[in-house]
Formats: structure tokens, sequence, C-alpha cells
DNA sequence: CGACCATTTGATATGGATCAAGCGATGTGG
DNA sequence: CCACATCGCTTGATCCATATCAAATGGTCG
């Protein structure tokens, strides 16, 4: 039995209606049970960093930020999730980041306590998280490579990664903002915005809108910027 | 039973003497079953990227780098591993970094094959092995946010990671050159040794020989340089 | 239409890279 | 035992990519 099929195998046992007020109160307050895909609007804390890490995550449909502020206000993205992806799964007792829907999204939630009984007694599922944690430390080490080129290559790498993540070949809707795109990238919006007019210039993509972007010439891309 | 009892439970098969010359062939052509900490010189290489995964390792003595080096020729330190530090826990069937010896050093390699069986059997064995992963996850997690901080706060944190990892309150002697330390940063050497004068001369730290740190005030360094 | 927000574009500043030279240990051969 | 080569590290001078500051543009919603 797969992870994913172990947890549709989960009864849902409540559903919470999707009636919080913004951020008067974070998300993972309500979601106690395990239940259907939940609505979260855009802008959303689903969860802080430092909260007790009581569920795990899949987005069902959107895409979620997980990111962390440092004292000096800057924010780093650590990661942008896409339906299908699981987040949140950190194996300490606190989540390390705060998650936030970055458009209108459903995620589904997962009580911690549930996965790991079913870990417990089922292989193949333990196995599936080991396997997750693992595909999110690939994650992680590639985003480290990234941080160390320029910005033409930054740009071009997260381009490129978007495209074979929403599985359009070479046309991609971003869901987020360049300042998101910025913050994931340790760049400026003002840099983003020039790289990305660059790369118009050079014919290398086109920017039919500012939120859409056409991959004219992947091989380019690849090579760099 | 953890997973290190575990493993040590594990009755040594063959221990290989020694004898290969340099850089000839790769280590792990000559570890093939699990056996007692073997010796690894300076500079010799573990495993390369792209080569099967067939062992986890354990750093019994000495240090241990693991990089990936680009197309143009940079190098990107992931890791340092020091005594204690298991490497080479990818999930994949490749490795995704190469790793070598910095210093004469000793690392046990155990056969993934052996793990994985145990893993099967032991559910403790596999919750330590999600462990180990979800451990590297948050480190990587931590990398990237020293990527975007200043030259002077990475200096600072990679000081006070190294302090904290040998468990020395407040002197460090450091295992790994500057060109280590500036491939870890994402700097030059030149900006590393810079930055550590500068400290020496803020008098936050002491440098009594170039690979020896005396970490005169911990707050400064915690807070930014 | 007008306010607002995201994005782009322009002008300037700067942190760290690059290029280049000097210095201090360590080791080797005469 | 000392000249000398080597290697890792430091220091200095200059350059450049990206940040910063500032303003214009454009799209969206009341």
């Amino acid at each position: 039995m797969s992870m994913q099929e172990a947890l549709r195998a989960i009864r849902p046992v409540t559903m919470f209606p999707p009636r919080w007020s913004s951020h008067a109160c974070s998300y993972s307050d309500l979601v106690d049970p395990m239940g259907a895909p939940l609505p979260v609007r855009r802008d959303v804390e689903i969860y802080g960093e430092s909260e007790p890490a009581e569920h795990l995550y899949m987005v069902v449909s959107g895409a979620v930020r997980t990111y962390k502020v440092l004292v000096d206000g800057r924010r780093q993205i650590c990661a942008f999730h896409l339906p299908g992806d699981f987040f949140g799964l950190e194996t300490g007792e606190t989540h390390s980041f705060s998650a936030e829907a970055i458009t209108n999204s459903k995620v589904l939630a997962i009580k911690r306590s549930v996965v790991m009984a079913l870990a417990e007694h089922d292989n193949e599922v333990a196995r599936q998280l080991w396997t997750m944690t693992g595909a999110e430390l690939r994650r992680m080490q590639a985003h480290v490579l990234l941080l160390i080129k320029t910005a033409k290559e930054r740009v071009a790498a997260f381009l490129l990664e978007m495209a074979e993540r929403t599985g359009a070949p070479d046309e991609v809707d971003l869901p987020m903002s360049r300042q998101d795109i910025a913050d994931y990238l340790g760049l400026t919006i003002e840099t983003v915005s020039r790289t990305l007019t660059d790369l118009e210039n050079a014919a290398t993509i086109a920017l039919p809108s500012s939120r859409r972007v056409v991959l004219r010439d992947r091989n380019v891309l690849c090579h760099c910027g």
C-alpha cells in the first residue's frame, strides 16, 4: 500500500468549514483531525514556524510557500508547493518554517500521530515517508546550488523548474509574485524583473503577461541564461 | 534497537587493508562488504557523484567533505562531516554528491542492502533512517539561510557551527582549508580571509594559527558578525 | 475615472569578486 | 645548516554584478 493510498484509506473524521477570518488565528488551530481538502485563502498562514508540528499537509489545488523570516526582516522562501506536493513533514517536534497559501488553495491536513501509527505497522508507509523526506532533501540541495549562481542562472533555473513541475512543456503560469520569486532566489524584485526583461529581449522567453511565461528557447535557458 | 546498535550488530565480513594508491580508483570499489573502520588518506575520494549508492558511511575519525562541481568548475561544498556523522544516505539509486576525506580519516562503510533489509524487519531502524535524513534536511535548510546572508554573517555562523559540532565551547581546530570554507559558504578565499582578519581586529575572535580559532565574543558572533 | 498595487525602468552605490603581489610556514636538496 | 622552492594564507587595488533608492508605467477594482 503506497503512502497516498494509505492516506486515502483514512476515513475523514470531521470537515471544518472555511470560516476563519484572515490572520486572526492559525489555520492549524482549526484543523485537528484529518479531513477533506480544506480551502485556504490567499496569504493566509497554514502554520507558523516553531509551532508544534501536529500535521503534515498535501496541496490539493493552488500553491503554498514555506518560508522563514530572519531577524532583520529578510524573508527566505524555502520552497513552493504545487498540487500533489506534501509539505510540513519535518521529523522534529516543531515546524522549522512557516507556510502560507500563495493563491486561494485547498490543502489536505493529516494528523502526524495517525501517519506515525500507520508507519509503525506498515513498512511501506514508513518507506514512503523516508522517500518523501529524501526528495525534499534533494530539492534543498538543488536550492543550495542555485544560490551560488548568477542572477540570470537562478531565474532561468527557476523557470525551468516551474515548467517541469507544472507539466506544461513550454508555458508557465506563475502563481507567485515577483517578490516571492525574489525571496526564493535570494535576489531583489528589481533584479528578477530586469533579468526577465533581458531574457525576453534575447527572445529566450516571452511574457504575454507578468505572470505568464513562454519558454521559447529551452536550450539557452539550460546553458545558463 | 537503535540504528547504531543495529549497525554494530552486523558482524564485520571482511576488512580491506588500506592499500589503494591515491585517486587510481574509487574508494567504494574496494569497500564491498561492511567492515571495520577504513582509513582514507587526505584528499582521497570516497565516492563520486552519480556513482551507484551502494553504501552509506559514518565518519569514525577525521573529517569528510561532500561536494558538487559545476560545469564551469565552481565547487560547492554541501556539508562537512565530523566523527559520528553519517553521510551518503540519499534515498535514490545514485549518490548526488562526491565525498572526499579532508584529513587522513577513518570511515565505516555500510552496505545499503544490509541496512534496507534490516529496516524491512525492524521499525526502529527504519525510523532512525528517516530521522537521520530529516536531520540532514534541516542542515541543508540552515545552509540555504546562510547563503543569503552577508560574508561576515556567513563566516560567523560557520565558526559557531563548528564550535557547536566539535563540542569545544570557544576554541575550534579547523580541519579544512580556507578554500574549503569558501566553497562551503559561497565566498572566495580572499573574502573568507579578510573577514576573519576583521573579526580578529574587532577582538571577536583570535587566530593563534590559521587553522585554530578562539571565539572571544560569542555574543557578537551570534548577532551577525 | 481614480486609487491602489504590482511591475518595470532608471540612476547610483557597494559588497564581494577578481587580479596581483607579498608573506610565512614547511619541506627538500646542496 | 642554510638557500630555495612550494603551498596556503593574507593583503592591496580595482572592477563588476547586484542592491538600493527613486520614479514611471500598467493592470485591477471600486
